[in-house]
DNA sequence: GTTGTGACTTTTT
DNA sequence: GAAAAAGCCACAA
């Protein structure tokens, strides 16, 4: 049986899949939709391993950055995903970063009242 | 076959 | 500003 419920991680598989192309989503607000907020790295964990099919590219972190360990290049191979599908984004200092406060999405039904908060808590 | 460690972030103290 | 903690899964010895 498993510790707690697996349904987390199908949460947040489902979640990825359901992000439109043009949105991005950050791991925080994976796992806060899942029931975790506090486990947004074992988001990005579960991401890698559990499901490879889904578009990981379009899940960043809280600062709009990309994945540190994305496969094929790391960074490189994220951003250029990212700039494949036309997304745009902002270079700084070798690093690229995604406007959250524009692209961040919430599936329908869980928006909160702001669409993209500027510093308050996702919860 | 079993055990131990590493690893894409976020939050709190 | 910095450090530690927190749901896993996979690989290696």
């Amino acid at each position: 049986m498993p510790r707690v419920d697996d349904q987390f991680k199908e949460r947040v598989f489902a979640l990825v899949r359901q992000i439109p192309q043009g949105r991005v989503m950050t791991y925080g607000q994976l796992a806060a939709l899942a029931g975790a907020a506090w486990a947004a790295w074992e988001t990005g964990q579960i991401a890698h391993f559990g499901d490879p099919d889904l578009p990981w590219q379009r899940v960043v972190n809280k600062q709009g950055g990309l994945a540190a360990g994305y496969p094929d290049g790391g960074r490189a191979a994220h951003k250029a995903a990212l700039a494949a599908e036309g997304y745009s984004f902002t270079e700084k200092d070798g690093e690229f970063y995604l406007d959250v406060a524009t692209l961040l999405w919430w599936p329908p039904g869980s928006e909160p009242d702001n669409a993209a908060p500027p510093q308050s808590q996702l919860l």
